[in-house]
This record gives C-alpha cells, sequence and structure tokens, in this order.
DNA sequence: AATGAATGAGGATTCATTCAT
DNA sequence: CATGAATGAATCCTCATTCAT
C-alpha cells in the first residue's frame, strides 16, 4: 500500500492542470485541444478539472496568464532602471532576453496568442497591456533619452523600438514554426549578438548622410 | 442561349471557395472554422465543398498553398537580380516588401501558418521551402556579396537577414494581433524606411570599435 | 432494395418528431426524457433532432405548444355561441369535453403543465392564456348570463367555473395517475354526466336557503 | 459540558435533510433536482446525504412517504366519525380542508406526486393507498349512507366524491401551477364555501325532474 | 454539377456517487 | 459523524462527411 490511489492536492492541483494545458494548448491550439487529453496529462479524471476551471475557455484563460513571463518583467525592470549610455546596456538586454526566451515557454506562448487572438481578444488585450505595451514604452523611453543625449540618430523612438526587437521575435517565432524542419535554425543568443551590434552602429551615424528615408 | 454564366461558374468554384476558406480559417483557425461557414460564404451548399476537395484538411491545405504570395516572389527577383551596392538595394527592397504585404493576406496567412505549423508539418515545410528559404537564400547571398565588397560588416549573413526581416515581420504580426487594441499600430512603410537606414548604419562601422559583443 | 434507407421527409419529420418527443415528455417529465429515445421513437438519428429544433428545450416547447388542443377550442366556441338556458347546455358541453379529452392526449399534457410549470414558466403563461383564461371566461359568462335570467344562484361566475369543470379535472388527473393502480377508475364520461346533475341542482335553489356560505 | 447542541442534532439531520429535499424536488422536479443543492440548503455536505439515505431515489421516496399529511387523515378521521345530516358536515369539512391545506405543502406535493408518478409507481401506490383510496372510501361511504337516508339523490357515490372534491383539487393546482402567473388565482376557502351549496343543492332535488342525463 | 437531408463519431459538461481522511 | 476531493457514466450538442435525388 504505498501510495493511496490519488492524494488530495488541492494545493498542487490547479498549476498541474494548468501546465498539462499548457502544453496540450500549446501543441493543438484551442479548438483542437481535447480536455480529456489534458487530464490524462495531468494525472486526473476529466471530470477534475471542472473543480478548479468552470470551462474549457476558463482554463485556456488561465493558461494564458498564468504564462506572462515574469523572467520577462525582470529583465524590463533591469533595463528601465539603467542609466548608463545606451550602447552598454543593449548587448546585455538582449543577451538577457534570449537567455530567459530560451529557457522559458514564451515561443510556445507566443504562438498560441498570436493564433488565437481572433478568438480570444480579451487575451490578447492582456498580452498587449500587460507585456507589450509596457515593454515597447520602456525601450522607446530609453532610446528618447539616448536620442537626447546625442547617442542614437533621430526617429521615431518606438519604430527603433520593432527595429530592435523584431528580429528576436522572428527567430523566435522562426524556430517554433519550423522546429522540426529547418536542419540548423537561427540561435537566439546569436542574434542577439550580432544584431546588438547592428543597432548599435546607428549610434554615430547621425551625420552621415544617405540613409535617412 | 443557353447558361453561359452559369457554366462559367463551374471553372470558377474552386477559387471561391478557397477564397471564402481563407477568410474563415484566418478567422478562427483550422479547427475553428466550419466547413458550413465557409460554403456559406462561398454560396455554396456544404455538400458542394466536397465535389472540389476531399476533406476539410485537403480545403485547408489548398488554401495554404495558394497563398504563398506570388507577389513576395516577384520582390525576392527583383532583389536577386540587383548588382548594386546594397545601400541602394534595401530601402527599396524593404518598401516594396512592405507595400506588397500591406495590401496582401500575408498577414493573416503567417498567423495561420504559425498557428497550425505543429498539426499540419506538411505545410509548415511547404512554406519554408518555398517562401522562406529561398528568401533567406536571396538575402543572404546578396549580404554574403555587400560583405565580400566592403559594404557589409563581418558577421553571419543569415542572422544578418533576420536583423533585416525581423522588424517588418514583429510590426506585421503585431498589428494583425492587436488590430483591435492598439489604437496606433506602427505602420509597416514607416518601419520599413526607418529600419532600412538603422540596418545600413553598420556598413561603414566595420573599423569602428566598441560595438561587437 | 425495397425502401430506400431513408425518405426525404422535410415536412413530415417536425409532425414525427413532435409525436415522439410528446410520449417521452410524458413518461420521463422534461428533464428524465432521453433525445436518444426521442430519436429512436422517431426513428431518426440524434442528430437529426436539432435539423427541425435548436435544443432541448425548444423541443419541449414545441411539444407543449403543439397540444394546445383544437378540439378544446371548438367545445368552447360551441359553448359560447349557445344562447339557449344553461340547463340545456352543461350536459351536452361537459359530455362533449369528456368524449374529447378520452380521445386526446390532454391529460399526458397536463400532467407535463403541472410538472413543469415552475421550470418553463413561459409554457405556463401559454396554457393559461391560450387555453385556461378564455376557457374560463366564457364559461364564467354563461354563467352570469344565466345568473342575470334567474336560472343560476349568486355567487362568484368564476368559482362556478371551478365547481363546474373540477370534477372533470380531478377525474382526469385520476385516471392518468393511478392508471396502474386503481382498478376501476372513475370514467370521464360518467362524472360528466353525474356532475351535471349536481351542479345544475343549484339552478332553482336560490330561494332555498342554508346552503349559501 | 460536552456538545449538546451538536449531539441533538444526528436525530434532527434526517428530517432537515427530508425538509431540504422537498423543496428542491418541488421546485425542480424528481430529476431535476440536485443533490449539490439539497446539501446546501440542509446545510451539510453532499456526502452527509449518504450518511442518512442511501440513494437519490432513496431521498426522494422518504421525501414523499413523509408527506402524506397528517392534518389530511385528521380531517378524513373526523368526516368519518360524523353522525349528523351531510348538509352539516360538508361545509364544515370543505373548510377544514381548505384551511389544512393552504397551510400545508400538500399543493407542491401534488405537483410532484403528479409529475413522477409514471416514474415511480411504488410512490403513486402509496399516496394512493395511503391516503386517496381511503379519503375516497370515506367520503363515498358518507355519501350512500346520506343516500340511505334520503338526504342526498340516486348516483355511484363515488362520483359523488369527485364531484365533491374536484374543484378544491383544480384551485389547488391552478394556484400553484399559476401562481406567477394568473394575478387574481381563486382562493381555496371560497370555492369550499360556495361550493359545498352547489354540491348541496341536489340534496333535495332528487325528486325534480329533467336534470340527468 | 449540386444539394437538402441525414448521420456517426466525438467533445464539453454535469452529476450521483465514492473514498481517504 | 462528516467532508473535501475525485470520478465514471451519462447526456446534450456539434460537425465533418455521406447519400439519394
Amino acid at each position: 500500500m504505498p501510495q493511496p490511489r490519488w492524494r488530495r492536492r488541492k494545493t498542487a492541483r490547479p498549476a498541474e492542470i494548468i501546465d498539462a494545458a499548457f502544453d496540450v494548448f500549446a501543441e493543438a491550439g484551442y479548438a483542437g485541444a481535447r480536455l480529456e487529453e489534458i487530464a490524462r496529462r495531468a494525472g486526473v479524471s476529466k471530470a477534475a478539472l471542472y473543480l478548479y476551471f468552470e470551462t474549457k475557455e476558463d482554463l485556456f484563460r488561465a493558461v494564458v496568464k498564468t504564462a506572462i513571463a515574469p523572467g520577462f518583467e525582470r529583465v524590463q525592470a533591469n533595463a528601465a532602471a539603467f542609466d548608463g549610455p545606451l550602447a552598454q546596456l543593449i548587448p546585455v538586454v538582449l543577451a538577457a532576453m534570449a537567455a530567459m526566451i530560451e529557457q522559458s515557454r514564451i515561443p510556445a506562448m507566443a504562438k498560441m496568442v498570436i493564433g488565437e487572438s481572433r478568438n480570444f481578444p480579451d487575451l490578447a488585450r492582456i498580452w498587449h497591456d500587460n507585456l507589450l505595451a509596457p515593454a515597447i514604452a520602456t525601450f522607446a523611453a530609453l532610446i528618447a533619452r539616448a536620442q537626447t543625449r546625442g547617442e542614437i540618430r533621430s526617429g521615431d523612438p518606438r519604430l527603433f523600438v520593432f527595429s530592435l526587437i523584431g528580429p528576436m521575435l522572428a527567430t523566435l517565432l522562426y524556430r517554433s514554426v519550423f522546429a522540426e524542419i529547418s536542419n540548423d535554425p537561427p540561435v537566439l543568443s546569436e542574434i542577439a549578438a550580432q544584431h546588438a551590434g547592428v543597432f548599435l552602429s546607428c549610434a554615430l551615424q547621425e551625420q552621415q548622410p544617405g540613409f535617412t528615408k
């Protein structure tokens, strides 16, 4: 009589279920995910899911909300607190982001948010308001400050943010979409390093003619 | 004096169906899409879909294959044929891509491919092999050549492609995911113009110290 | 190859389904009724039910509405049109009602309406407004007229309607509730005949003392 | 100084549960009733119900059996013991029944028995054998005796019982089915009073011709 | 070629009931 | 005695797919 057939685990259960659900949703999308499969992976019965979540949709929301990566916020906070020249910050921040993303489930999560945004606009809003908007604002502010200090050429700071972050997002998606297909997909940390160089090139280019639109 | 208009439909039907299906798949994802809705929008009966496509999956494949944007190939071909300095090509190419994307259904398509890649690995492969891989190869070759000419600093050309294209992909996804949420989403053509400047900064920076990792 | 596996019977189907549903609902009550059983008895698949009715509730409503017996209305109309002395009308009307009820499904229907009235207040209202209220009003008017003519003693006409109809309702319910139990349940037509005599006794009693409240 | 109040509950529990169950069954019918709701109203856990009742069905039976109104038996006993003229008894008995019913849960109970009789024939039998059959027999005997005394016209005594009781049953059901719908439903005590007069009219009518069928 | 009608397979959800504590 | 946690067995409902016309 080693373990009782089931343990009372009211506290642990929701997290375990969310965990299992994350995987299933990530693999199959919202509509394609089967509650039975989620239950199986969580090691509970289908009915048990309903002890913790009202509906499939409710569970999905919980999954998405849970995954608003805390790691991301830390990186962003560090960046916001930095006061030195941008040229010192950028390589560090990009490397930190790369490392954090690589060991998180952000890629799978990003795929889900992208794929289900139309069906769950409220979740898209949550991601936007809690994650993307603040991150963009933080970086835009850093860039704007750098511009006043003469470290960065003139231009729309928000667009510079997309210039800065975009390649990492592209890499991340490329990897997770074509994981099984491309035999040597780009590595996030490498893109981070090389792109930091590209981005910072523009720092001293202000006077150089010929490259503005 | 027969019914020529009715006759002619026979040829047009598959395309009309694919067209309607595109919209529905784009809005709801593969699993969430209802054949009934597709039929309704195509103006035919549900059963009629089966005259042209064996299964829902078959129709989805047709949709995705059809959407491998021809516009994209043209832009890429133009770029491949260009022989001048990269600094002249980049702004033109990015602007062309922005224009082409803005009036195409590529954003919706990208969302679908991203969202369903795990369920349809063969489609992911098709997109990869027919669209992304050649595009990346073309640009990587251009960059490599520019490097030998001393126009671009040293570094992995494939990664430079992500540096070049990533911001546009990020913008495109941001727009389509947060369309209803963000009140002034970045404009693709503007990102194209400004990012061209950023990217090309590195052309002459080779000797400048301090920005490599 | 005698009969095709199924016949196209779009027109007949809804009525057949309602018919089968009536029986099942009557036997098991709303909640206890199984759509599978209804489908089986109607000779269709469960899914076919949904071609004609949106939900189980919808089907139930259709059943109840359909059963607002047209026979009843005829009897009532005849009664309303009659202009002779009440003593001639009553026996005829009660006999007609008994005959009509005996060959209709009103008893089963009444059981259902009684049992589910709390869960389907709108249906209770429909029965009330379309069947009971008019019937009560008709009879109350007849009795009121008879009172002005001196044919019926004074008293609340609506209450007289309950005096007149109540025994038949009681009989009808007794029969359908205890059908399998009582070995000689009262017969509706007999109650109708005998009670007509009882009710009309009061016609000439007006002057007799001692029985008014 | 133990916990006497808590101890005492053990005895009270079953009755409390039956009480709560009565309400829920009355509101939703057997199938529609949720054990969870019953438990909630009884202030115990769902599992606790199973300490006192084997199954839902078992609990339902207990509810129905418990509700075989003792008040009813008293009224009936009084009637059976009466030996004067029927004209004196009837108004008193009907008034007593009206009063008793109005302050009891008989109406709700009647609805339940009517609604679930087919699913619980044994309960229908219990109600029949313990309540209705004796009551009918009692009144039929009274009427038969009155007939031998020349107080009541000839006719089937059992049918006279339905003539006598039917209007009250009709009123009771009308009130409980259309409680929320009819804005001035008939009052039981008034029907009792007025109908007593109607019924007794026939006492002295024996010789009068013209009202038999 | 086209479709209205029909269905089988399957999915989310509910609920009476059990079990370990 | 009492219960929170868990579940198996339905049950309603959906939808891709088929078939007779």
